[in-house]
DNA sequence: ATCTGTTTTTGAACATGTTCAAAAACAGAT
DNA sequence: ATCTGTTTTTGAACATGTTCAAAAACAGAT
């Protein structure tokens, strides 16, 4: 059990800065662990035990991005606003808290998202949590059969956006903000259906999905 | 610009071929790119000369196995067969195509999945025009005002279950094929509803959706 | 058969992510 | 101050994707 020192959590947190740092400059790709050491000022063998890989390196910075992500969104979620308002409102805010980040490249964003598929990952229960309040608060209510799980889909829902715009080469991601503007109303109206049993059959499938991939 | 010789041609092949067989043993990662030419019986920078990088060769491996899909499943296509049928077979027959590469890993899927976002790529169209002899040739015919766009919903559908699959870890994918069970009636039935102006509008903001992202 | 330009092949070198054993620094107990 | 066990740091080594200059094989013209 590793007890980590005050001088240890000054070492990781330099490196963390300067991996900040010359993403934002060069882009995940091109910047290198050993670029990122010398930049701390720290040997290329100390970085790894701070971090064990590149990819934890860029989760940890887009967990950050993550919480400011729901910081910006809750208080967007006024109570009375429909589904389709507070999914489009939650996606949209999405990608404005990453849109600095659109360069930093693909990878990037896939290194943040795989981060997200433990089941103990904390920030997944609290992206959840803002999920959960949209679909609360929502008027008209979403059915009742749907509202314990609905929250889960939305959150998968937004893994897919992102993902989609992390690809997105369009100028200024128009693309990405179009798909926002046509998913909302179909997710919104699909959650009404999910009375038909086999809608509501297809949206247990894909529960299942998020449940065995998270 | 650089031609082509026999000889040149078969040791591509060759290489094809044994990154094929690795990759299906092995997975997408953890086979390099020196077993490959060890495997092939030629150099590593002979198989550098023919294919620029790792992902390339992915590329190519998933257009052979969509061609595969198309081939297998046309003859499947008989006329007369309802819409429903069309689909289920459509869809469980590109299960069967990718079933021995399911571990490859997301990257591989997600690289095969991108590669079709260009509106230029022949594949994209011979793929459509699968979809296109599925609805052509369907009985009953689906509404008139549907078979202009339905190949490109379908195709979209094609796409998501793929997606799907490439994420389930259910023992023999079951949950994919369930999916596959569930879904095909629902969307053939929803194109018969397609009369009602909610479903109507449901499929309008899909067809959007493809548009935007195709 | 020889020459000429092109395609193919090779082996080594390079770039970069990752691991590891050993040294150094450190904290707490005596 | 010294000892002991732990945390931190280092530098070298390793694994693997990629590049490159030179050699070999080849095709076509003379």
């Amino acid at each position: 059990m590793a007890m980590q020192t005050a001088k240890g959590a000054g070492t990781r947190q330099s490196v963390l800065n300067a991996s900040l740092r010359l993403f934002a400059k060069d882009g995940f790709q091109k910047t290198t662990m050993r670029a990122i050491a010398a930049e701390s000022g720290h040997s290329l063998g100390n970085a790894y035990y701070y971090f064990g890989s590149k990819e934890e390196l860029a989760g940890e910075l887009y967990r950050n991005l993550r919480q400011e992500h729901r910081t910006r969104a809750w208080p967007k979620l006024a109570a009375g606003n429909n589904l389709e308002t507070h999914i489009r409102t939650i996606l949209n805010t999405v990608l404005d808290v990453l849109e600095p980040f659109h360069d930093f490249g693909p990878a990037f964003i896939r290194a943040g998202l795989t981060g997200t598929e433990d089941p103990q990952d904390p920030d997944r229960g609290r992206d959840l949590a803002l999920w959960r309040q949209a679909v609360e608060t929502a008027r008209p209510q979403p059915p009742l059969s749907m509202r314990q799980d609905l929250p889960e889909l939305l959150w998968l829902l937004e893994r897919g956006v992102v993902l989609f715009w992390a690809h997105d080469p369009s100028p200024g991601h128009r693309r990405s903000r179009r798909l926002i503007t046509n998913a909302s109303p179909v997710v919104a109206r699909l959650v009404v259906l999910s009375r038909l049993p086999v809608v509501r059959t297809i949206f247990d499938d894909l529960i299942g999905l998020v449940r065995a991939t998270a």
